[in-house]
DNA sequence: AGCTTTCTGAATGTCATTTTCAATTTCTAG
DNA sequence: CTAGAAATTGAAAATGACATTCAGAAAGCT
């Protein structure tokens, strides 16, 4: 089931409508380059659509996370970012502190070693958050 | 070396000054609960001491932090949090999500992992966030 | 003790996010 | 197809955590 769907179906079953913005929102959404803020994304948008306004680009972000297309993405810096989400396909990131750049990963064994934690505390995972920051190559090279 | 001394080693190097509300603020830092917030320590305060502003207590809690004493948690819940520091022993956190609870965990192998993801992407980690959120035994079986 | 520098605390500013509200749009039911 | 209830939109204003300002107070060097 594609995103598009997914967003349908969770609309449709909220009894909310669909609408031009929510649907022009998604497109541009999903053919986004990842990690990007709400102000990115209205701004992005406002080039083709600029009577979209800002509380709607907001507020369709929310639902996209709600619906589990989007994830929301907290980097520390003050501005919550979002990435289109694939079920199937988790994974965390690298940041370098620097320049800015997102570079995602996966590791399995950490993911086990996370279940294991969880276990021994009796804990009941839902989701989880690591963030490994830095400097990335270029960076580490220039200072 | 102590808390304390690291603190006043600092003040002194920077050529800040050592004032009564730092000190009341530090022991007070040292002697709670951990994971507070600003606001949680600023209430804290006033019961014995009513004259110490929020923006003190709050510019005191960065310096702890600049100095190595405090460490900043952000739980994604827009509050940041401050815990006292031990440079020997890091730790991450679980964080239920139904009552707030806040444990803490460590796990070499983790460590270790995430130093071979970095090195494997030519980042040199300055440090990271690895939370676990879901529910606590005691919230997993109310629901 | 004098004097320069830093600090304090109340008030105000900042900034991302969230809410409000009147006008508009969607979509269900007739 | 159409009326009307309900949700949505976008501009503007509100919110809330954090940060800064500034005049008076305190620290601590000489």
């Amino acid at each position: 089931m594609d995103q598009v769907t997914i967003f349908s179906e969770y609309v449709r079953r909220k009894g909310l409508k669909n609408t031009s913005q929510r649907m022009t929102i998604l497109e541009a959404f999903l053919g986004s380059k990842s990690h990007f803020s709400t102000e990115d994304l209205y701004f992005e948008l406002r080039k083709d659509h600029p009577k979209i306004g800002y509380a709607t680009v907001h507020r369709t972000l929310k639902l996209f996370a709600e619906c589990g297309i989007a994830s929301e993405l907290d980097f520390g810096d003050g501005q919550t970012r979002f990435e289109p989400l694939d079920v199937n396909q988790h994974h965390d990131h690298l940041v370098c502190t620097h320049c800015g750049l997102i570079v995602e990963f996966t590791e399995p064994q950490i993911e086990k070693l996370q279940e294991q934690v969880a276990a021994q505390h009796n804990f009941k995972i839902e989701r989880h958050r690591h963030e490994l920051y830095g400097l990335c190559s270029n960076c580490a090279k220039q200072s």
